[in-house]
DNA sequence: TTTTTATTCGAACAAATGTACTAAAATTAA
DNA sequence: TTAATTTTAGTACATTTGTTCGAATAAAAA
């Protein structure tokens, strides 16, 4: 396991490569992490090396390198969805946005929400949601559903007495009972607005 | 201005950092740019600082970066700001978040929300809102403020009867008259919610 | 041509840096 | 409690690394 301080020394790497391009020497971690000897750090780092989140050239100075599983992803972002055109064709994809993705087995593609059907679990039109289609919607979870091949949306999926509904955040909407027409698409992971 | 050698010499820290995660040693360089004298390659570094393309940390060790814009950068995620700290000193970042940034003037950083006067809003606790400091909060616009240089929240700030107000989204809530003890901090910009 | 500027080399030095070893202290488990 | 494990400190050493200085060479300018 990765005890506080390692976490700590972690965080601090991070932080001074952000803010200096280049990673600390074993001396600078000692007093950015409040330690007196720098075999105490070198013991740390071994242990952060054997957990998997760092890295290092041994011998050469300041060679650390943070295993950032962070890999930041460009997600494809898709427009209307056409009826019968298949979801992911790149004629619908209107634009790109920058997403960590920790998980490289998660397929993202993000959809600008339309409407109003989720205001009040606090998703707004024009809002960015990031969507995983390999992770499966489970029951209570918000995921993006294909209505009749034709129309995308966003939906809590709920299980109501034994059935399964598509079920909006907002009064002014009826819940859609889940049937043959109902497509799942993926799981909602993430929400991006920009004001 | 730079020569031929210069730009080799630039091509060859970008591919070493790109491949290695860190930057090459003044002998590293040497072997990789077929030079034989470190000083050699200092004369040439030290014409590339001059031109504006290298910056070096005199006296570290491989403190090499590059001057290439980048678009994505991390963002300091801030937790609780205690009652006098600075705002930005280190031992409140606790953590990062990737965010696309476009201007390099801006100064971002990211509070994680902490209560429900912005529910109406659609802000959320826990939710992740990217700050400028650098972006004048205008009458309408949802900013991040410093009360009794205590307590950081996140208000409309709006213009009522000539007199401004923070105004929260959130009926339960009261208007806050800003006054001396109200310090603006920066724009709310962006909105990042994990689900 | 001569003069100036740019480039390269070699050697030596001082500082920065990673590493190894031992032991003590603190923490946790038995 | 005792024993085992984790964490910390101190010291010393070998390398790596940046830096400096002088001089030679190459290229460009006058």
């Amino acid at each position: 396991m990765v005890s506080e301080k390692q976490k700590n020394i972690l965080n601090f790497i991070n932080i001074f490569i952000e803010k200096n391009g280049f990673a600390p020497s074993v001396r600078e971690i000692c007093e950015g992490v409040n330690l007196k000897s720098t075999s105490t750090v070198q013991y740390h780092l071994e242990k952060l090396i054997q957990s998997g989140l760092l890295q290092k050239n041994y011998k050469k100075s300041r060679a650390l390198t943070v295993n950032n599983q962070l890999s930041n992803k460009k997600i494809p972002i898709l427009g209307e969805i056409a009826a019968g055109s298949l979801l992911m064709a790149e004629e619908n994809v209107i634009g790109t946005v920058n997403y960590p993705d920790t998980d490289e087995k998660s397929d993202l593609f993000a959809l600008s929400v339309s409407g109003d059907s989720m205001i009040d679990e606090g998703i707004h039109e024009k809002d960015l949601v990031i969507i995983n289609k390999n992770e499966p919607i489970k029951n209570g979870d918000i995921g993006a559903f294909l209505i009749n091949n034709s129309e995308g949306t966003i939906k809590f999926l709920k299980n109501i007495q034994g059935k399964q509904y598509l079920v909006p955040a907002n009064k002014n909407y009826e819940k859609i009972p889940v049937n043959e027409n109902i497509q799942p698409i993926g799981k909602v992971v993430s929400l991006i607005r920009d004001m």
